[in-house]
DNA sequence: GCCATTAATGCAAGCGGTTGCACGCAAGTC
DNA sequence: GACTTGCGTGCAACCGCTTGCATTAATGGC
C-alpha cells in the first residue's frame, strides 16, 4: 500500500537511516547520495508518516483550534488567518467547536492534547482555574482572555467599550443599555467593566441586559426589554446581537437610529451589510489568529512563554448610531449619519 | 512526561497488552482485571495516544475537510455540522482552505492523505482527473460535484436553477443575466445549463456573465455589466455575489426589485438579514456536512463505495424578486413582494 | 608513514501502541 | 483420570520513523 522509508531506502540503495537523514537533517548526508535519494523518494511518490515521526520526536506538527461556534461570523476569519499562519510553518490545524458549552471545551482540549503542538482557545467558556490546569497538559494560547501565567492574544476590548460608550454620551445618549454577553465570556465582562465606567464618568445610567446567547436571536428577543428600560442607546456584546437587536426594534415599531442607536462589536463582515449599516467596535480578527500561532510555534523554542500580545480596537461609525436626547458634546462632529464614517 | 500504556500496566500489574485490550477490544479481558485497569488508568489520567494506535491499524480517526474560503458564509454551517458529525464518531476534524486555488487543494490534499482516514472535499476546484488521481491516494468524497466512481454528496442545484428562473419568467422577465461563479466549480457549470435550458424553455434571454470571484465583491462590481446588459432579473451563483450585486445596483441608483429582481443561492443566515432580504434557493449545507462525513465513514466498512448522495433545493422567495416588464403567468401568486414568502 | 580527525553511512533500540500465537488452567465430556 | 475446550493472559514482532553510537574510509598534520 503506502509507499515507506524502506521502499525508498531499497530504491536508492541505502539504510533507511540515510533516508530518514535526507528529509529531516539533510545536512548530514553526501549531497550526491541526497539526490539520489531525494529522485527516488519523488518517483516513489513518498510523503514522511508524520505519525510515526511525532512517535519519536514528540512534535505533530498539528495545532487544535478550538472555537465556541464556528457559524458565529466572527470566527471563521480568525480561523482562516490561522490555518494559513500554521500552513506556512507547515502545520495543520484541528478545528473544533464546542456549541459555546465549557464542558465540550474541556473535553475537546482533552481529547486533543496528545495529537497536538498546542492548542489555541479562542474565546474560551471555560474557568481560568480549569484553563491553568489543562496548559499543564498541553501548550495552551488563549485568545480574548488574561490569564496570569497563560500566553494570550488579547484584543482590547475594554477600549472599545469605552469609545463605543463616549461616541452614544456624545451624540447625547444618557440611557444606554448594554447587552451582555454568554456567561463565562471574558470580553463580556471586560465589556461590561469599562462600559459601567465609562457611562458613569459620562454621566449616563447603563442598564445591563444578560447574559444572552451570543447570536442573531440572541439579540433579536431581547428588543422588548431594550424598548422596556427605555434606553435611547445600545452596546452590544457583539455585532450579530446587535444586528438581531435591530432586528427586533424595527419589527416593534422603533427606528434606528432615531429612536434607538445601537453599537455592536466585531465588524464582522456582515455589519457593512445590513440596514442601517451598523456602527461597530472593529475588532482585528486575523491578526489574533496569526499571532496566537506565532506564540503557540514560538512557545516551542523558549518554555514557559507568558507574554501576552494586546491588540488595538477602533470604533467603525456608520449609520446606527445618531443624536439622542440630551446635550451632545461640542466636540462631537456635525452629521455622523451622514454614509462614510471612519471606514465605511 | 506523558502517562503511557506501560504505566498503566505497571500500576494494575499486568501485561501492556492486557491495557491494550482493556481499551480496544473489552470483551476479551475479564471483568475485574478490566475494572481494575480501568481504574488505574482513570487514576493516572491515561488517554491512549491515538498516532502510535494509528500507525499500526492504519485508522488514524482523523478527517480532512477542504473549502475554498472559510470565511465564505456557505461553508461554516457546513463545517460546524461536519464537526459535530465527527465527533460524534470519535473523530477529528482537519480543516483546511485554499483560497480557491486549485493548486493548493492539491498539495493540501496531498500533506493531509497520510493522517487522515479520508478527505472531504467541499465544493473543489480541481479538475476531475486529478481529483480521481487522488482519490487512489486517499479515500474521498465530494461535496457538489459529480464524478463518476467517487463518492460523493450533491446538492441539486440544477433544480434549484430552474425554479429561480422560473420563478423570474413568471413574473414577466425575459431578460435575465446570469452571474456565474468561480472557474473550476461544477456547481456553477449546473447552474449555468440548467439556467440556459430554462430560460430557453420560457422563452427568455440568459446574458451570462462572468467567471466571478464568489464573494461579495465578485457581485458589487459587476453591477455595472448587468445594467449595460439590460437584465431586469440576476441569477447569481450565490448569496454573496447576489447582495454584492445589489450593494452596486443601489448604489448606481437602480431600484431592487422595482427595476431589477435579484435571485441568490444558498440562502445563508446574512440573506435574511440585508435590505430587501435576498430572493435565494435554499441549500442543505449542514445536511451535506453530516452525510458526507457518514458516507466517508461507511466507506471504511465496504470498500469502494461510490454512492452518490443528492439533496434537495429549494427557492425562498423574499423581497429581492419583483415583477419584470413582461407578462407574468397566470399562475403566479398574487404579490410576491408581501414580506414573507416561503420561508423568510 | 602513522595517528588523529572528520565526514558519511550503517546498526539497532526504541516511540506507544496492536495483534497473532502460545501457554496455563479450570471446567466439561466420556 | 485422560482429553478436549475455551477463556484470560503473556510474549514478541511490528507499524514507520528518528537518533545515539559504531564503523568505515578519506583527509590532514607532523
Amino acid at each position: 500500500m503506502a509507499v515507506t522509508i524502506r521502499d525508498v531506502a531499497r530504491a536508492s540503495g541505502v539504510h533507511i537511516s540515510t533516508v530518514s537523514r535526507t528529509f529531516s537533517a539533510p545536512h548530514l548526508v553526501n549531497p550526491n547520495t541526497r539526490s539520489r535519494v531525494l529522485a527516488c523518494a519523488e518517483q516513489l511518490g513518498y510523503r514522511p508518516n508524520r505519525a510515526a515521526r511525532a512517535l519519536i520526536t514528540g512534535r505533530t506538527y498539528n495545532i487544535g483550534l478550538i472555537v465556541a461556534d464556528i457559524a458565529n461570523p466572527f470566527f471563521p476569519p480568525l480561523i482562516k488567518a490561522a490555518e494559513s499562519q500554521a500552513r506556512k510553518h507547515d502545520h495543520h490545524i484541528f478545528v473544533a467547536d464546542t456549541n459555546e458549552d465549557a464542558a465540550v471545551e474541556e473535553e475537546v482540549v482533552r481529547a486533543l492534547a496528545k495529537q497536538v503542538d498546542g492548542v489555541l482557545l479562542v474565546s474560551p467558556r471555560m474557568s481560568n482555574t480549569l484553563i491553568e490546569q489543562l496548559s499543564r497538559e498541553v501548550p495552551l494560547v488563549v485568545v480574548n482572555r488574561q490569564i496570569a501565567g497563560i500566553p494570550a492574544v488579547v484584543m482590547d476590548v475594554a477600549r472599545g467599550a469605552r469609545i463605543a460608550i463616549e461616541h452614544l454620551v456624545a451624540l447625547g445618549h444618557r440611557r444606554v443599555a448594554l447587552l451582555s454577553g454568554p456567561r463565562g465570556s471574558w470580553t463580556s465582562r471586560e465589556i461590561r467593566r469599562s462600559a459601567a465606567a465609562t457611562a458613569k464618568a459620562g454621566g449616563a445610567e447603563l442598564t445591563i441586559i444578560g447574559p444572552n446567547p451570543p447570536t442573531e436571536v440572541g439579540g433579536l428577543t431581547i428588543a422588548e426589554d431594550v424598548l422596556r428600560a427605555g434606553a435611547t442607546a445600545v452596546l452590544a456584546y457583539n455585532d450579530l446581537m446587535a444586528i438581531g437587536l435591530i432586528e427586533g426594534l424595527l419589527a416593534a415599531g422603533a427606528r434606528v437610529p432615531a429612536d434607538v442607536s445601537v453599537v455592536g462589536i466585531d465588524d464582522i463582515m456582515l455589519s457593512r451589510l445590513t440596514r442601517p449599516k451598523l456602527t461597530t467596535v472593529a475588532t482585528p480578527t486575523a491578526a489574533a489568529g496569526r499571532a496566537a500561532v506565532d506564540m503557540l510555534l514560538a512557545h516551542g523554542d523558549d518554555r514557559r512563554t507568558t507574554a501576552q500580545i494586546h491588540l488595538q480596537t477602533e470604533l467603525v461609525i456608520r449609520d446606527s448610531t445618531g443624536r439622542g436626547p440630551g446635550p451632545h458634546s461640542p466636540a462631537d462632529p456635525g452629521d455622523v449619519n451622514a454614509p462614510g464614517g471612519v471606514a465605511s
